[in-house]
DNA sequence: GTCTATAGATCGATAGAC
DNA sequence: GTCTATCGATCTATAGAC
């Protein structure tokens, strides 16, 4: 937003252009698809943006540059490891919810970076999932989790978190608090009763 | 396969165009890729094949097929609700391992299928998880289950089992057989020690 | 059944008037 | 900063020789 609270026309281009790559992803996108709901020409949109591939990679860092900072912040706060992961849950949850159409892309479409930001992107979510994954196994060392495998309960507990882009709409039966506790029970304690 | 163990040159299509669907998306992907990779030229392919959509038409549907089928075959076996579950997600996961990119593709580009075809794999997939909750809820209302929301694990336990998708490969430190306990470990049990 | 050649549509991006 | 017009590349699919 700028100082008026009024959105530049770049931050229209760029979330209109995340509603289209969600839906018909980056490929099947074009840049007089994205002109149509901006309700500009295409041509016109290069006043804004750099390329179609600038565009992307716009949307994808900023993602990653959210995962990362939130990582940063639950790590050094001090809680009980279980009280950490369920913390990053909620706010991957939250991301979702208020941010979904570029949180998809960032998901799905990131492969389609040109090579070099493709291998920067490619790392900053290993750096990601490292971090994460030592939350885990600490966990589990310190005898507060089952003796699961790290990675398994990581990418277990990443996708798991990844439907919510495709079934939660603001106007469903459950909200979105009730939507965390729910995938959190159910991510820490199970299915089973025991 | 023909009778004589030798895949038909529409097998080879089909197989080689699954591979770069999940590489490189079903737009992005043109019929030259495939053709290079099967070893002819695009325009041979159109004897064997009717059209691109065809391709993408043949792999949606044989794996929702398999999934309508596998359902059908564990709510008839005699077992509790939990070793229902537990079949589920191991077929999840070995046909994910045995047939990863036509799984990929049913997963993620079903979306580009024509509009009629789509209608009709949405409704076969609705059918899928409608069945599959089902049996959540049957566990719920039977005390074998914790008091979950029966969409709600629906969905973490779909979506959980699908990063095998984009993590497993044959020579990983972990076999699918391990993969497979360790995974209906952490949703069945829960990560967190009680 | 495989090829070369190409039709016909659409793509990202630019030039240049206003 | 927005438009019209268009370039050059690339796409799916077909025609027709062999």
């Amino acid at each position: 937003m700028t100082k008026n609270g009024k959105p530049t026309k770049r931050q229209v281009i760029l979330e209109e252009a995340a509603k289209l790559f969600k839906d018909k992803g980056y490929v099947g996108t074009s840049m007089r698809d994205i002109a149509g709901q901006v309700g500009m020409e295409a041509a016109s949109m290069y006043n804004h943006i750099k390329s179609k591939d600038e565009i992307l990679d716009s949307i994808c860092f900023r993602i990653s540059d959210i995962y990362i900072a939130q990582l940063q912040e639950v790590e050094e706060l001090p809680l009980s490891f279980g009280e950490k992961i369920r913390v990053l849950i909620r706010l991957h949850i939250q991301l979702m919810v208020e941010d979904g159409p570029d949180v998809s892309v960032a998901n799905h479409d990131y492969k389609y970076l040109p090579t070099s930001r493709l291998t920067e992107f490619t790392e900053a979510r290993r750096r990601y999932e490292k971090g994460f994954a030592a939350l885990i196994a600490a966990g589990v060392a310190a005898g507060e989790f089952q003796a699961v495998n790290p990675t398994v309960a990581l990418y277990t507990i990443l996708s798991a978190v990844r439907w919510v882009e495709l079934w939660f709409k603001p106007g469903r039966s459950l909200s979105a608090q009730e939507l965390e506790d729910h995938i959190i029970t159910m991510l820490l304690n199970g299915l089973e009763k025991r």
